[in-house]
DNA sequence: TACTCATGTTGACACTGATAACATATAAGC
DNA sequence: GCTTATATGTTATCAGTGTCAACATGAGTA
């Protein structure tokens, strides 16, 4: 109903510059997101949007929450709950990764410094959160079964998520874009994964790189 | 000398753009920093910066190079040529995020998305792998004396940067500020780092977390 | 029908990065 | 020492931004 039937004026202007917002953040990229620019592609004038948000930030918010939803929903959609924590936490990073590629001005807009005062949006904040949580949940799996390091599962939670956002980071920042790899690149992702998530366990098995 | 005499009109003013570009950037942060209130503070014209950079890009990588040689310096600094590799790496991790808590907002334009085109700017660029070589020597060090996975030491190396990258990121966004702490902050640091250089090695030690 | 209030527009302000045209002082050439 | 070219700095201006106050409009309600 919502998306069909015009409710005023415009007809869910609200949604539409939501809409429009994050068309643009594809295309021409977060920094130079212009509200203004939103509000002409709707077609309304530059002033409109303030009826919706009470700022540029608010409406950033606002997709940004959507955002993390999705990567929410990513990484969510690989757990299987009858595999081992350690094989989830491995899937669900490379599903974020893969979000975080895929959508690259999406990801600068959750975790570069555009969006101020992050803290202060709920929404976005606890959709940030709920991501987080899979990673505890897995975590604290891992931990009973005995194949994590026992004690906290905040600590050991993370540190995975600050190396796979490191690595999302990176990526984004073309930090491999002329160097060599000694694999091909999604390998190489793979196997950052598989790294990084030795650190949890108690007894890692072995583990060899292949060259190429 | 060219610190000390006045060489042309203003006497060095490339410098003091600089130097309060810095200023300013710690001040009122790296997004609300303009070009114009740059030179309104060194006492000169709006337009003066041009004869001296190309654009706010080139005079922001400027200040990048610099901030990532200060990283390096710090990092190096820890390092002891007669330590184990791991205790090295360590070492230079915590500096490394030390740094960047104390200097969040250069931290931030390192590896935010304020400075564009970031690799078509050799001196930052360089400055920047200088750090990453650090990490590199003493992971391939630990190879060597069969402490780590051998294989690839680029690959193992990032794994460390992109850990510590991350974490350094999460705390510039304020992600622990109203989150409990199963320990001081610092020692949460320390197990991080603790925790997450764990994944290099071939038999990582046992390690237990002090609840508090 | 009249009124209210959410919604949208106009006009304006104070900023910003950037360019072109002009001014000036320094270093080099004679 | 005087002239001249060039590096350096200024003025004026443009197009663009986020945001606010004052005004306009139209839908739902009394």
């Amino acid at each position: 109903m919502t998306t069909e039937t015009a409710n005023y004026h415009h007809g869910n202007l609200k949604l539409a510059l939501l809409n429009a917002a994050i068309e643009q953040i594809k295309e021409v990229g977060v920094d130079k997101l212009s509200l203004r620019s939103i509000a002409r592609q709707v077609g309304v004038s530059q002033t409109a949007p303030y009826r919706h948000f009470k700022d540029k930030n608010e409406l950033l918010a606002e997709v940004a929450a959507q955002a993390f939803t999705e990567i929410y929903e990513r990484s969510h959609s690989v757990i299987d709950i009858s595999a081992s924590p350690i094989l989830n936490i491995q899937a669900s990073g490379m599903a974020y990764l893969q979000y975080a590629i895929e959508n690259p001005e999406k990801y600068r807009l959750l975790f570069g410094s555009t969006i101020q005062n992050r803290r202060s949006y709920n929404r976005m904040v606890e959709a940030g959160e709920q991501s987080f949580r899979i990673l505890v949940d897995q975590v604290e799996r891992g931990i009973e079964t005995g194949d994590f390091i026992p004690g906290c599962s905040l600590l050991l939670a993370n540190t995975l998520w600050t190396q796979v956002h490191g690595a999302a980071s990176l990526i984004l920042d073309g930090f491999y874009q002329n160097r060599e790899l000694p694999m091909p690149f999604d390998d190489f992702l793979k196997a950052q994964i598989q790294i990084g998530s030795r650190a949890l366990m108690l007894n890692p098995p072995p583990i060899t790189l292949r060259k190429n």
